[in-house]
RNA sequence: GCCGACAUAGCUCAGUGGCUAGAGCGGCUGUUUUGUAAACAGCGGGUCGUGGGUUCGAAUCCCUCUGUCGGCUCCA
């Protein structure tokens, strides 16, 4: 797509947010309106109702919410104005004036937008800079005037740019309603959001429909369903899943994997328990975070309290003060896959990339001195690159989360900050790593570097962490002594380069689509027998045999129905390697392997005997190969 | 937690105040012994998520709770 087409798609975009907003103006005279910016894929406008009375209420209810029901009238309004073909004119006003028009017009959001802007230059709206508002505005110059833009009877303070006129807006299509904050604070007002999707023609709208519908079926919680991965049952509890036979397989080899590259780097495995009394938490500072969203469990008999355990890094550093005692003793590198638990909103839980527990995270910190931190981090982000390429990950970027000082979380110690802060930078900097910077998403420890992906549809997501504590060593009062005898604090690396396993596993299966490579198919290969005849089955079980001794997941598929079907189910679990015995294969001793699509290039069989096909199979298992050899 | 939507068989779904709640797939049984994406026949299978209410009558209307989906806030 060219510049050109962009900016016209962001303007027919924009201006169908306005559309949208006249058109709820329409229905709802005292409709107030908060922001309606421009998305990936479209725009949407926040709203609210509150105190409405409208002509047409719905059932007798209450007016004063919006829902998808009222989308029909909304979207035929604005097909009447986008055909009334209004022209969009640019005007402005002073700030003064403005303000005022806002406050004629019942806008208390515009007039509290408009306010900031004329005191500090700015809107300060989380996620949302001033030219999104439609604003143009320069931190802490004087701005002076504001533009407008008018459609037939509509007014809205916005920078712009938009079409000329109304009758130029493509194919759009009202999507949701869901409730957003007030500048994104949930101290304010909650408005309601109205998502509309726009393209500049009705193929492309249907387009990102399909493509949306076919998304959904990429989903991990589709995919962990079908291919019999996990499951969640609210007799369990909401937010805990339950791994079956195959989901435990995935998981367990992506452990065996990781532990066995931390091993070889110098990191030692280490064993804590799930419950802990308060005090720990109190010393390391986390209760003062987030003792609400740990679990507890009441009071014993002899009148202790303990919490499930939410993160590993308190119960590390116990072993720390047991082994270190001098800066000889450094680098230590602890790691765990322990489960954690955690209390999270119900609203935030979404299958296994955002659980209450067991998250087995792969977790670890690593102690080191002032001069060891920056050749430490760069190590970690070796191993990063080195794990991801292996298996296969590559569509990631990095974040470097900072602290935003505005906020109580972030209080002291501003030069560690800009220190630990530095060297991340460097380090991301020496090894020429793209990376974006998010303010205000540092962890009240220090700043982290987030590896950011972007799931099925879409929606950006962390997918692992490192970060650097400066704070908790000195409240913990962890020490060790430096070279010439002087007691120091160390660094802290908090480092899980896949995430927590169940996590991983989800963003693995909506990138694969649940065509996972041979090492981690729960399920290597099929055979498919083509009757039930005793040499048949005595044939698969010598295969199974021998497979067993390579430490290949075979399985056998002797139901008595046609060999089609058979093969049908083994495709519909994805199984790499479908082999169907009969007759000939008895007769030949060889094989020819159905080798799932993704994985091979050419369609041609090949035909190997049983122990080529399994050393193949087993030679792929280890080389962690996404495609096939065969 | 908040806003909106939703919850019917193992799965995907039909059924909007009126007969004993249906279909496809899956399952089970039998026949068939099968050659690379669905053999044929028969049989099971539901407290219509939970609890309450309205009604002569509720899967269907109202309320509660639980859970799911999409957002918002949050994410050590």
């Amino acid at each position: 797509m060219s510049g050109k087409n962009d900016a016209q798609l962001y303007a027919m975009r924009h201006s169908l947010a306005h559309i949208t907003a006249n058109a709820v103006q329409h229905l709802w005279p005292d409709a107030k309106f908060g922001v309606g910016p421009v998305v990936e894929n479209g725009f949407y406008y926040d709203i609210d109702l509150s105190g409405e009375q409208s002509d047409a209420p719905k059932n007798g209810k209450r007016d004063d919410k919006l829902s998808e029901e009222d989308f029909g009238r909304i979207e035929k309004e604005m097909q009447a104005i986008i055909k009334a073909a209004e022209p969009f004119e640019r005007f402005e006003m002073t700030v003064d004036e403005a303000v005022r028009w806002a406050i004629e017009n019942g806008q208390p959001y515009k007039q509290e937008l408009l306010n900031d802007l004329k005191r500090a230059g700015t809107t300060v709206a989380k996620d949302l800079d001033a030219a999104e508002l439609g604003l143009e505005a320069v931190k802490g110059s004087k701005v002076k005037n504001v533009s407008f833009y008018r459609n037939g009877d509509f007014t809205d303070l916005c920078r712009g740019p938009h079409l000329d006129s109304t009758s130029q807006a493509g194919a759009f299509k009202l999507m949701r309603v869901s409730g957003a904050y007030w500048r994104g604070n949930d101290q304010n007002a909650q408005m309601q959001r109205v998502y509309g999707v726009a393209f500049a023609t009705e193929k492309e709208l249907r387009q990102h429909l399909t493509m949306l519908e076919e998304a959904k079926k990429r989903d991990h919680r589709v995919l962990g369903e079908k291919l019999k991965l996990f499951f969640i049952t609210p007799d369990v509890g909401a937010g805990l899943p339950l791994l079956m036979p195959r989901g435990e397989r995935l998981k367990t080899t992506l452990m065996e994997y990781m532990r066995a590259k931390e091993e070889a780097n110098g990191y030692q495995y280490v064993s804590t328990p799930v419950l802990t009394q308060r005090r720990l938490y109190e010393r390391s500072g986390h209760a003062d975070y987030y003792l609400e969203n740990m679990y507890a469990t009441q009071e014993d008999e002899e009148g202790n309290q303990f919490f499930l355990k939410p993160m590993n890094c308190p119960h590390h550093h116990m072993i720390y003060e047991k082994l270190v005692e001098s800066y000889r003793d450094l680098p230590l590198r602890l790691s765990e896959h322990a489960g954690l638990y955690r209390y999270e909103l119900s609203g935030t839980l979404t299958g296994l990339i955002r659980m209450r527990g067991p998250i087995t995270q792969n977790d670890s910190h690593i102690y080191v001195t002032n001069d060891q931190l920056k050749e430490e981090f760069r190590n970690v982000l070796e191993l990063f690159r080195e794990v991801y390429q292996e298996i296969g990950f590559d569509d990631y970027w990095f974040r470097l989360s900072l602290p935003d000082f505005e906020k109580d979380k972030f209080a002291s110690e501003s030069d560690k900050w800009e220190f630990a802060a530095k060297v991340i930078r460097e380090v991301l900097e020496d090894s020429k790593l793209p990376y974006e910077e998010g303010v205000g998403e540092a962890a009240f420890y220090g700043p982290k570097l987030d590896v950011q992906t972007k799931n099925v549809l879409g929606k950006e997501d962390t997918i692992a962490t490192v970060q650097i504590d400066i704070l908790v060593p000195k409240r913990m009062g962890l020490t060790y002594a430096d070279s010439a005898g002087k007691v120091q604090h160390p660094f802290v690396i908090h480092k899980n380069i896949l995430g927590a396993f169940e996590r991983f596993m989800a963003f693995l299966l909506e990138k694969t689509a649940g065509n996972l490579p041979v090492w981690l198919s729960p399920e290597q290969v099929r055979l498919v027998t083509v009757n039930q005849e005793p040499t048949t089955v005595a044939f698969a079980d010598k295969v199974v045999a021998k497979a067993t001794d390579l430490g290949l997941r075979l399985s056998v598929d002797n139901d008595n129905e046609s060999v089609g079907k058979k093969i049908r189910s083994a495709e519909l679990m994805k199984v790499p390697y479908t082999v169907v015995i009969g007759e000939k294969e008895i007769e030949t001793g060889q094989l020819t392997p159905r080798i799932r699509k993704d994985l091979v290039a050419s369609g041609e069989a090949k035909v190997l005997t049983v122990d080529e096909f399994l050393a193949a199979v087993a030679r792929e298992g280890k080389s962690r190969t996404g495609k096939s050899s065969l």
